[in-house]
DNA sequence: TGTTGTTGCAAAAGCGCTTTGGATGGAACC
DNA sequence: GGTTCCATCCAAAGCGCTTTTGCAACAACA
């Protein structure tokens, strides 16, 4: 069933039937019922190809996955953040195109996704330090929304990002007043915009508790649970090791536990540890107390809230950019007590 | 630049151009090289709705995750799951649309995907025993290859699975040549097809050597960390306790782990622990020997000759349904031991 | 009574591509 | 010389929608 079926079914135009479907207030209301209830009765669909062409507008929005290498990390926080954002699409009648692009092939990729048509908006994920994607896109004339911030870049665009900084400047600051000195960090990549702005958050609370930071407490990675192992392990056998560790990822987290048990000690008598938790499904807490002290702030509510300013973005692209600075809770696990001794 | 502009830029007719770049054999090689130099030249990309909506074909392939409610579990192996697949997408020129429905809502998701010429087919994930989704899908009309098997459905369909029956099969038989007669299952939901070969797979093997399958050494649930954990924790404190642990997945067995060490026995001598390892990205080993024994099988791989069955199925519908049962390898690491005593 | 405005609908153009069904001219054949 | 046959190209229709434009019919107004 198609327009032209369903409008001579009616005995009407394709034009009113499009207008009456569409809202349009030049068609009445008598006849706007009557198409509404055919169109209901042989479930009508309007082809999306179509009013995509006839539109010039696809109602589709890309996210694209740039690909290191055939064994590159792909990104744990990613279903969740796409369930949250296809959630707001479903609700805004849009649909969600997903790309794996050798990340050399990055740039002709934005560049096709505009001339072919093929989304009307962009999602940027994993800014980098001076990511030069947000020039290339304004470049492209395609409308984006970036889930995190980009340091370095000097022209505006929108973003959501977790207040990073802050976050690991208070979980540091909670350790201090427990009585922590040696406060370690278990950092993701620092290339990587939220990595640097943690570790900034982090200096910074140290310093103004008069601790001056010390490059053998920090580690950075791709935060895996082998990584969050190693690091801990490492430090612990240190000749002055930390009694306190911040980590930048759940995975990253366990690994860190397990060497903490490893060494014989207790998780929040002799060594505490406050790790920040996206919230992901898969490691999700349901006890009363949760197992650890966390900075916590929830990816796939990130991902509604983007996916949101991405269609704000098409729908006024005269508007001014918008942001989004998401504060995380600090959450009071059982993974961190006073500073022994 | 579009069609027309290129073909009257070249003084050609939009026939002409159009058939020289797709490859029509009714163009001289000489025009052929001038339209495919010019449209290089000019970045030319055909507009992908208006070619869809000529040849009725999108070139796109849905991915369906059905949505239980707001805190459901996104399947971990998703990510990894999404990227096998959307390598397979760019080689063969498709584009991958994902699709975040109410599970209430899903049929009606899939009628509306093929009335709005949305998708030319589909990956069907997660699937369940009877699963009702393939007699819809071929209700409908639109090809699909199923992630899995659907147990209790005897029309045909195309799928890739592990065989999952086996690799537990023979974890549970290298268990026994290891002595280990008190073997548990961490298994995942049963109601899941996987979960279910799993359990057969298991059961079969014990029975074969002569040990009766018992209830109290069976558990199932969600597979998270916490879950692994508890279930561990509790089996551990049973008055004959299992020896061995056969474990669903890979974030599963980091809570088997700690539950274990936490009551003061050493994984790999004391107790043996098996976990089936879907290779995901964040919880790659580096080491030469790996920690878990586990029965491995990428999914990553799994995704991208999955993504070559829909296509393959989209190409010639006529032909016989694929099958595809990927062998996981026993891979043995440092979890596993002689049973003691 | 004639003019203007409003309401409700339709014809037709257009979005950018593919494809059908010729058209043209030259080579090959009798 | 006439016919057939390729090889190469093109005009135009069509995919299924939206949107512009316009046309009746009728009401409202002077």
């Amino acid at each position: 069933m198609n327009l032209k079926q369903l409008s001579t079914l009616l005995g009407l135009s394709q034009t009113t039937v499009s207008r009456a479907l569409n809202g349009y207030a030049d068609v009445s209301e008598a006849t706007r019922a009557r198409v509404r209830a055919a169109a209901k009765a042989h479930d009508y669909r309007p082809n999306t190809r179509a009013q995509a062409l006839a539109t010039g507008r696809s109602r589709v929005i890309g996210h694209v996955i740039p690909k290191v290498s055939t064994h590159a990390m792909v990104n744990p926080i990613f279903a969740d953040f796409i369930t949250g954002a296809g959630e707001t699409y479903s609700q805004c009648g849009y649909e969600m195109l997903i790309s794996v692009v050798d990340v050399a092939e990055e740039e002709a990729a934005y560049r096709a996704m505009k001339r072919r048509g093929l989304v009307d908006g962009l999602i940027v994920s994993a800014p980098r330090m001076n990511d030069p994607r947000i020039e290339l896109l304004d470049g492209i004339g395609l409308p984006y929304a970036v889930h995190g911030r980009a340091t370095g870049t000097d022209r505006p665009y929108s973003w959501l990002d977790v207040n990073n900084r802050r976050a690991f400047a208070r979980a540091t600051d909670f350790l201090i007043d427990l009585g922590h000195r040696r406060i370690a960090l278990i950092n993701g990549l620092e290339a990587m915009d939220f990595a640097h702005r943690r570790r900034q958050g982090y200096e910074e609370a140290l310093r103004a508790r008069g601790i001056a930071p010390d490059p053998a407490l920090m580690q950075q990675d791709e935060m895996t649970e082998g990584y969050g192992w190693r690091a801990t392990r490492k430090m612990l056998a240190q000749p002055d090791p930390p009694t306190a560790f911040l980590v930048s990822s759940v995975i990253c987290m366990l690994g860190v536990r397990r060497a903490i048990e490893e060494a014989g000690l207790t998780l929040g008598r002799d060594v505490s540890a406050i790790t920040h938790d996206d919230q992901l499904s898969y490691l999700r807490e349901d006890g009363p107390v949760p197992t650890f002290t966390a900075t916590r702030s929830s990816v796939r509510e990130a991902g509604q809230r983007l996916a949101r300013m991405v269609i704000d973005r098409i729908d006024t692209p005269e508007a001014p950019h918008a942001h989004e600075l998401l504060e995380a809770e600090l959450i009071i696990g059982r993974s961190t007590g006073p500073a022994p001794g």
